[in-house]
RNA sequence: GUCCUCGUAGCAUAGUGGAUAAUGCAACUGCCUUCUAAGCAGUAGAUCGCAGGUUCGAAUCCUGCCGAGGACGCCA
């Protein structure tokens, strides 16, 4: 809906540039103004032209008001006003309005969906968590925003992969560390649950060569914990869980990458180390990627190197990942990376901010090294998935979010998912009864003009937000707007219902009016909560 | 010390430079013989951390300060 307003404005200001050299700006914001009195949609392009044009903003905005009305051909507008410093406000008609549910309506499953994607393959890297202990509440933001996000790039046509990288290289310090602690030679990553683990796989530890072995063994284990609880607890699917040690070093992409930077002439020895030169491509210094240890063994960085050069040579238009706040350096050196392979602007980073927890009005930070950490399994077990992952999604990720712990409990009682499941659970049980009365809708159309009352054409202007808010998602990343919109939508229900009888008016017209627009809803709010991967109960 | 993020009502949070700052929880007042009261209607509650600046217009952009968290390893 909002696309068409958007073109016929294009279209009229293109007509006025062809016929009197007018030039606005084509950058610029169609809203829906939290004041009805400023109609349905309101731009601002007649403000933003002003200053290019040397023109007073109202009078620009009446000669594109002019033009806009000479070319509605479908009446799409009942009128156009011009107010304040020079917004127009449109209004719609009550056609184009009708006209809009009713494709709504047809779209079912695949309303709010679009192509815009046009099929350009993302790959989303998220969660990422090492294979050194458990999930934790931190882990919970990457999870629930990075599954949203696919889900929502899925239906506007992106064609996207979602992976999860996996730390488990026998070369690495962390898989060596959490090696010696399984053979008893340290303490590193010690905790009960992985005193069990060491205590399940212990004949195999004994055959354990060395220490990056059993790190490797133990790592094995560990993973097989985090997938159980990523795809059966959080229902996040991953299309591939992409080993470092296999797909990077045993096929030695590592070393590949290695001899490819040196040829370029990226590395330098200092200090018995050698270094990569990323201060050349903008990063804030060079970074050591080869230690000064014996076996001259590899930071981190290199085999991230390869990765995000392997990922690239797998053909993706656009890479996204996203990382905790505790990686927010490495964010730098990494688009450093992309401009070295020229792949600059290729890669999106998005750094979800911590969690902290309150406990009994005192503050935890939630770390994976020290202090006290609450594992994503328990918040599940504790509030339900559907609670935990509306409570995060409600949430920008570059907020720190406070946690309380105490009310964990209370808050599943609380959660704001119910007030939207409940009006879908309403909807269904209206529905019920309408089929025990033998209604039919087929045939049925939806007309706006119907609509006497104020909450019946709010509601439907709701559900016809939704394609915009997806669509404007995909482009911003406010995943949060998302659950926002759930809240919104089931309060103009709320509110409906409240003031409108569906079933049993004189008019049995006004009864498949409100059947219409209440199906419309109903499948709305579902198609928005799948995104979110929230479910959508028919009753409760 | 340098860098990153954040600071909005008692609490938790929305808010793509636009018109009267929004939602939930908590508080107060009403509303169930009719489709689910896990609901609705209403009241109260905000110097948008502070001070400057840019702009026709700033919660939003810039600078400084204060406060919170994070990063500054040859950990990942």
């Amino acid at each position: 809906m909002r696309n068409k307003v958007k073109n016929i404005i294009l279209t009229a200001l293109q007509n006025l540039q062809e016929k009197e050299g007018f030039l606005p700006f084509s950058d610029f914001d169609i809203k829906r103004p939290e004041n009805e009195e400023h109609g349905d949609y309101s731009a601002n392009v007649a403000l933003k032209s002003a200053k290019s044009l040397k023109q007073n903003p109202r009078d620009i905005a009446e000669t594109i008001k002019k033009e806009i009305l000479s070319i509605d051909k479908e009446g799409i507008f009942e009128k156009i006003e011009i107010a304040g410093a020079g917004f127009l406000n449109f209004f719609l008609s009550d056609s184009f309005f009708s006209k809009s549910l009713n494709e709504a309506i047809e779209k079912k499953d695949k309303f709010g969906s679009s192509n815009i994607g046009n099929k350009k393959r993302v790959l989303v890297e998220f969660i990422s968590a090492n294979p050194t202990g458990e999930l934790h509440l931190g882990h919970g933001r990457g999870a629930f925003f990075g599954d949203a996000l696919c889900n929502i790039l899925s239906f506007l046509g992106y064609e996207v992969t979602r992976e999860f990288y996996v730390n488990d290289a026998k070369a690495s310090t962390q898989i060596q560390e959490l090696g010696k602690t399984a053979l008893g030679k340290g303490e590193a990553y010690k905790t009960e649950k992985l005193q069990e683990k060491i205590e399940k796989i212990k004949d195999l530890l004994k055959d354990a060569k060395d220490e990056a072995e059993a790190g490797s063994l133990l790592a094995k284990e560990l993973l097989e914990d985090i997938k159980d609880i990523v795809e059966n607890k959080l229902n996040i699917k991953f299309d591939n869980w992409f080993s470092e040690q296999k797909e990077l070093y045993d096929t030695k992409k590592v070393d590949q990458v290695y001899e490819f930077l040196k040829s370029k002439g990226l590395i330098y020895e200092k200090e018995g180390a050698e270094w990569i030169a990323l201060s050349r491509y903008e990063d804030s210094e060079d970074r050591v990627i080869l230690r000064s240890d014996q076996k001259k063994s590899p930071t981190y960085l290199l085999p991230d190197i390869a990765y995000h050069k392997n990922k690239i040579e797998r053909g993706y238009d656009k890479l996204i990942n996203i990382w905790g706040a505790d990686h927010q350096g490495h964010v730098k050196s990494m688009q450093a990376v992309m401009k070295i392979f020229g792949f600059e602007n290729k890669l999106d980073i998005f750094i979800t901010q911590m969690v902290s927890l309150k406990e009994e009005g005192e503050k935890f930070k939630l770390s994976k090294r020290k202090g006290k950490i609450v594992s994503l399994k328990w918040l599940v077990d504790e509030v339900g998935l559907d609670p935990a992952r509306f409570f995060y999604l409600l949430k920008s990720i570059d907020t720190q979010m406070e946690f309380d712990i105490c009310l964990a409990k209370e808050q599943s009682d609380k959660n704001p998912v119910f007030y939207v499941q409940y009006a879908h659970a309403r909807i269904a049980s209206i529905f019920k009864k309408a089929e025990k009365e033998g209604f039919s809708l087929s045939e049925s159309l939806f007309d706006i003009s119907l609509c006497k009352k104020e909450e019946e054409r709010k509601l439907a202007f709701e559900v016809l937000k939704f394609p915009e808010i997806v669509e404007d998602i995909s482009f911003l990343y406010n995943v949060q707007n998302l659950a926002h919109y759930t809240l919104n939508l089931a309060k103009k229900f709320h509110s409906f219902y409240n003031s409108c009888r569906v079933l049993g008016n004189e008019d049995e017209s006004i009864d498949k009016n409100r059947l219409l627009l209440a199906k419309a809803t109903k499948q709305t709010i579902k198609n928005a909560l799948s995104l979110m991967g929230v479910s959508a109960p028919e009753k409760m």
